[in-house]
DNA sequence: GAGTATAATGAGAACGAGTCTCACTAACAA
DNA sequence: TTGTTAGTGAGACTCGTTCTCATTATACTC
């Protein structure tokens, strides 16, 4: 079996925030700097933040303000929420930003780690969901795949 | 390609209730009339249920009741939480109980189905996760995989 | 069966992540 | 620059879930 990809160094903070910034447009949304901030804070956490780790990051930057542009960039395709069972959501950006990826869901301290695998088991896991999409009627989007465990600091 | 493993009728009512009554033993919590309620509300609905599901198919259970009671289930084992994007956690019998299977999740009205996959497909998935896994220092347990897109219902 | 210890129950209070409101400010267009 | 519209931030609010505590059920011992 191949390597999975690297995690691989993501667009450039300039090819990024261009990025971002056609996204946001398509919407008619302005790209402003507290989004510009945001975006920058979850580009240097390189992993799955909360809203308090943005917070952390940037304590001038509103809870309330953050909040609702989460939402402006995920309705923008720019970030996907991911909710697990700790007591916060997880923010990340989205696969065409970042390349797709899974993660590693710690059940104990619910920290979220990003892995890659290979193409050809992407591959056979998209042709079996189909499959059973197709029987339920349903029209799939995108597939999640996330492995639950004790990470290494909790194991 | 096979076809996936049909959802199949489960365990009958009274061996479900042995291997709760068991699972629940092994910690030492009682299997009270509650409790023997809610599994049946799961049983019934053979799909994953939210706490109004619960409560509407079981007016007279006390909603504080049973969500202290699905996390006890939830402790030993008997049911697994599945946190979505809806207002609601829903609730499943937990694998050895329920076949091994994954959900096609609605990103519009959040309903989750059931599907099953391939044991090929499974095996190919699991091969791949416990490497990425094992690279990143992580002890795994078990892996999720959901389908998000639209059901048959809002497509 | 009586007595005792402990777990479970249920009603409602409390908690808290996330959303909403609204007066104010920043960003774009002409 | 001026007008229009979108974005901001502080704090109130919502509502799913958890906690509290007095009461009740269960299981164990004698």
């Amino acid at each position: 079996m191949t390597r999975g990809r690297a995690a691989g160094p993501p667009l450039s903070t300039s090819d990024l925030h261009a990025a971002v910034g056609v996204r946001l447009g398509r919407r008619a949304y302005r790209y402003t700097n507290g989004r510009r901030r945001l975006v920058d804070v979850i580009a240097a956490a390189g992993q799955p933040v909360t809203l308090p780790d943005i917070v952390a990051a940037a304590p001038d930057l509103a809870p309330s303000s953050v909040y609702r542009n989460l939402d402006v960039l995920e309705r923008s395709g720019v970030v996907d929420r991911i909710v697990s069972n700790g007591d916060h959501a997880y923010f990340e950006f989205a696969e065409p930003l970042l390349s797709h990826h899974h993660h590693l869901i710690c059940v104990d301290c619910g920290a979220i780690e990003d892995v890659r695998l290979d193409d050809d088991v992407e591959a056979i896991v998209d042709r079996s969901l189909a499959e059973a999409a197709g029987r339920a009627g349903f029209r799939p989007l995108r597939h999640s795949l996330d492995l639950h465990g004790h990470c290494a600091d909790c194991a």
